[in-house]
DNA sequence: TAGATTGTTAATCGATTAACAATC
DNA sequence: TAGATTGTTAATCGATTAACAATC
């Protein structure tokens, strides 16, 4: 089994990926870790270390090929497996969810999107017609998705992630402003605008303290 | 000046903060870092160096008087300073945005929607009628926002945030699929939902990859 | 006072950066 | 071959944890 990587390194490969498709797209052939560097505005050092987590994919003298790069960190974060998922809640942000980001397009697969609440069946969010959540069950063993999207409430949060849990669901992207704690053996990515808020608005205060260093003292 | 404090602290914050806001509207009067640490699943030597970059808010014997602590976070997140955002481009993204986040009960004021689609123009968003992007100048100039949603595509990002810090903005959260770099008196957050969707992507596949171990060798 | 728990210093651990030999 | 740039080891830096004196 491969050496556990570090959090830090997993964090930072959807932006290597990122950058490395815009080159992709934009005819760029090879880079060196030196001008990647440059243009994502951290260390070369950094770059290497991190790309030698998961193996070599340079060669000396040359650089990178991008189309390889790009392909391997694909096949590292799994982007080629064409992973399922359901989206459970279509409010407003499952809704935005499901049409903004584009899964297909990083080879993911909607395949069905719930809700409890009757107004809703039937209706559609992109391509997909709202199903009833009684029927998740029903969904899920036959269609065998591997993820779920929670974008319901808090208060249900836990206990729909424990039923699909049950039926076979083992990894969750949680929209909900209460931390999914779950299993060792599930997957879970917490998303809270509310903290990215805060954030934005502690860094806004700081740069205002700098500038008025005296106005809060 | 205060000393800098770190980027790992300053992402702990938010969470302190809901903890705390889930202890006090729970009615717990003071809470010892050690209680804290096991409910956070964290050590309490870290809450209490974090805490500490910012001063002693706590007392020996005793602990943390929760409501205080949770004032003082605020105090230090700049939640109590009543800060204006608008919210530029009413697409879903935007829309969702307005409407989850929960921006009043955090301290900030949500006080204007733009877009440039004339079919959008007048629409209602929560309490917020659309209004056109042309107008955004005077409105900026007149109700003197300090932060600026974005949820536009990442075609016309930096344009519109260079406009906008010429109105005088100065923090934008951002939404588009491409980071957003400002000059650095001016505070961003970048929200890439695409980001973590693969990172769950990652996690998923490297527990399938420990449950299967010889699957993709 | 005795017990509890902070604030803070010191020790450890891990992540980042620098340096360079290997090699394309 | 000479130049470039990787992969990797070593050095540095910063963040986390442990420990404990201060003190409520």
């Amino acid at each position: 089994m491969r050496k556990k990587v570090s959090e830090s390194v997993i964090n930072r490969l959807p932006r290597y990926y990122r950058y490395l498709t815009e080159l992709d797209s934009g005819k760029v052939e090879r880079i060196s870790s030196r001008e990647l560097s440059r243009r994502m505005h951290v260390t070369a050092s950094q770059i290497r270390q991190d790309l030698n987590c998961f193996g070599g994919f340079g060669q000396q003298g040359y650089g990178y090929n991008v189309r390889f790069l790009k392909e391997s960190i694909e096949k590292i974060l799994g982007l080629d497996r064409g992973y399922r998922a359901i989206l459970v809640g279509a409010g407003n942000m499952g809704k935005t969810f499901a049409i903004n980001t584009k899964f297909e397009s990083r080879g993911f697969k909607l395949i069905g999107i719930f809700d409890s609440d009757p107004k809703k069946f039937g209706t559609m969010i992109g391509t997909h017609k709202v199903l009833p959540y009684s029927r998740i069950r029903e969904f899920i063993t036959e269609h065998k998705p591997q993820m779920a999207i929670l974008a319901i409430p808090k208060t249900v949060m836990h206990e729909v992630a424990n039923q699909l849990i049950s039926y076979g669901i083992r990894a969750f992207m949680n929209f909900s402003y209460t931390e999914l704690s779950t299993p060792d053996n599930i997957a879970v990515e917490n998303v809270h605008l509310g903290d990215s808020l805060m954030r934005l608005s502690y860094k806004l205060t700081e740069k205002q303290n700098n500038e008025n260093p005296h106005k809060n003292d």
